[in-house]
RNA sequence: GGCUCAGUAGCUCAGUGGUAGAGCAGGGGACUCAUAAGCCCUUUGUCGCGUGUUCAAAUCACGCCUGAGCCA
């Protein structure tokens, strides 16, 4: 097992490869609005950042799927593949690496791991016999079955009976390891209600699993035997690792592993937490590669207070949502009402509120109304800053607000960074009121009106700053109202352009500063009529 | 069935021994720089139910109810 490859520094985070059995639903845009927001953050550090996302594309279901589309496996893939890329696109997201299960250089890394593990004498033939469910692509115990043996996940499918000859990977082997590793990582598994699932599953006992089918095309073939076809699961996890290769690098463990490996952070949403939590480090270890940094396993989504689902017609589309809103709308309201880990609900007229009391009114407003007084009290520049004691009501919040956001984006609490840049909002509203610069203005006080109002721009810089990895537009419109030219969505540089050790500090905001005319950043949503469905019963 | 977590104002949640808080929504007021916004004030609670421990319980213990999750 070799050290670390990465620095401490470097941050390689991924979302989870979606399975594209269908286009893409507001779950997946969850956990890939999150991903984003705290690779923008790292990248704001200034940190070699690696943001991967991708696609899981094998498996029975997915044959299936495509078998009553009329269409091919790889057709299939290719169209879903496609609206997932249309919708990171409209939500902003800046992922580095897109994986795809199906891609040619893949297959070259599943071999090459495959390979590794085999040697370690992990990886043995056995027999599997047991219901299967196609929708779960797993084995099930028939005492989890409902009547009729249909799953309880997927009750309109029947589970099929299955006695076969598998590989299997030898998990029980690593049983004392990966509890070793959880007990010498606290963190690893993240929340800690999470990690106690895991523990408590590890605690019964692991059995081997089983990582080959047979009667199934749609997939890699096991390379000892082609009979087999390799389990989706075996090499949706090796996703990861594929990601890693540079575009221009041939496909080997060895230009895989040298830059971003160890994954510092995978997050999942809790349904897989144990293939992540449990089955990937134990082939890791098989490997011999080091462990990824943490795994989190954040909420699920519900509608109205209630599950999501076709079959329900309780259905919220990401992209009907964007379309109406716009990206950082969306972003934040995930990112800010719930809180990461725990289970959030949507809810339009609780959407809509989030947005206009936060974005709107708290913070937008506050833009507009201060440039206006700048623009017509201080000549549309960045007035001189005057001195704040450390007693300033503004200065003392702002002066610990960078770490405090970036304690809470390193921790993932998104609602936290959100509410500690909120409130810095809310003291400049209040803050404007006491002074009333307007009157000042009025008594010729120039001197008293430039300093309240430096105070209020340059706290407004720095919530837009704070806020910037969650809604990176509505920011660059703060910005360069305030005369920067920097762009948040830009690609590259942005830590050298907009360094966390500057902007993340209170005073950044250079005296002087042409300012441009105000225009409001995030219009208020109006709602159409209240009428309709209330909460009557 | 076993284990875990949750149940606090209309909504989302904080509060882990000293008789309840925040944000949003609702109501009232003063102001005017502003996206009718912001500011100030403000209504509402058997803290799921019951029993117990304690001078004192939302907070501890036991039981129950409801909901969510894990038990390959």
């Amino acid at each position: 097992m070799t050290a670390a490859a990465n620095s401490p520094q470097t941050f390689s985070v991924t979302t989870p490869l979606y399975y594209v059995n269908g286009v893409p639903h507001v779950g997946s845009a969850y956990t890939t609005m999150a991903v984003d927001a705290v690779s923008r953050y790292h990248r704001l550090q200034g940190h070699p950042t690696l943001m991967i996302t991708g696609t899981d594309e094998h498996g029975q279901k997915i044959e299936r799927t495509a078998e009553a589309r009329e269409l091919s496996p790889q057709a299939h893939c290719d169209e879903i593949v496609g609206s997932f890329r249309d919708l990171w696109k409209q939500l902003n997201i800046q992922h580095d690496r897109f994986s795809r299960t199906t891609a040619p250089r893949h297959q070259a890394i599943v071999e090459a791991f495959y390979q590794r593990v085999e040697e370690q004498g992990d990886i043995y033939l056995g027999q599997q016999k047991g219901f299967y469910c196609v929708g779960c692509e797993e084995f099930k115990e028939e005492r989890d079955l409902l009547e009729n043996q249909h799953c309880p996940l997927h009750p309109n499918q029947k589970a099929e009976w299955r006695d076969e000859e598998n590989y299997f990977f030898r998990l029980s082997k690593y049983q004392t390891q990966l509890e070793a590793l959880y007990a010498e990582n606290p963190d690893f598994i993240q929340p800690a209600s999470r990690r106690n699932e895991v523990l408590s599953f590890v605690s019964q006992g692991l059995q081997d699993f089983s990582i080959s089918r047979v009667n199934l095309d749609w997939g890699f073939p096991v390379p000892a035997n082609p009979k087999h076809t390799l389990y989706v699961w075996f090499d949706a996890l090796l996703g990861y690792v594929t990601a890693l290769v540079d575009p221009e690098d041939e496909p080997t463990l060895d230009n895989a592993l040298k830059q971003w490996w160890p994954i510092s952070l995978h997050v999942i949403g809790k349904d897989i937490l144990r293939f992540h939590a449990v089955y990937w480090p134990a082939m890791l270890m098989s490997a011999g590669l080091p462990m990824p940094g943490r795994v989190f396993g954040h909420g699920f989504l519900t509608k109205d207070g209630r599950k999501m689902g076709k079959s329900q017609g309780n259905t919220l589309d990401p992209v009907a949502l964007v379309e109406e809103f716009g990206a950082d709308a969306v972003r934040y309201y995930f990112l800010k009402e719930i809180e990461f880990g725990r289970d959030g609900d949507f809810a339009r007229t609780r959407f809509i509120n989030a947005l206009n009391a936060d974005l709107a009114n708290d913070l937008g407003n506050l833009v507009n109304r201060t440039l206006n007084m700048a623009k017509r009290y201080c000549g549309q520049v960045v007035p001189p800053a005057g001195e704040f004691g450390d007693d300033h009501a503004l200065k003392q919040l702002g002066v610990d607000l960078g770490d405090r956001v970036a304690k809470s984006y390193t921790n993932l609490a998104f609602s936290e960074a959100c509410t500690s840049a909120l409130a810095l909002a809310q003291a400049s509203n209040r803050f404007l009121d006491q002074q009333a610069p307007w009157t000042k203005y009025k008594e010729g006080d120039q001197k008293a009106v430039e300093e309240i109002l430096y105070a209020v721009l340059e706290s407004v810089r720095l919530v837009a700053y704070a806020l910037s990895p969650i809604v990176p537009t509505i920011s660059t419109a703060i910005y360069q109202q305030l005369g920067f030219e920097i762009d948040f969505n830009a690609t590259e540089g942005i830590g050298q352009t907009a360094p966390y050790s500057l902007h993340g500090q209170w005073g950044a905001l250079p005296v002087g500063q042409a300012l441009l005319k105000p225009k409001p950043v995030f219009p208020k949503i109006e709602v159409p009529e209240p009428e309709g469905t209330g909460g009557k019963d």
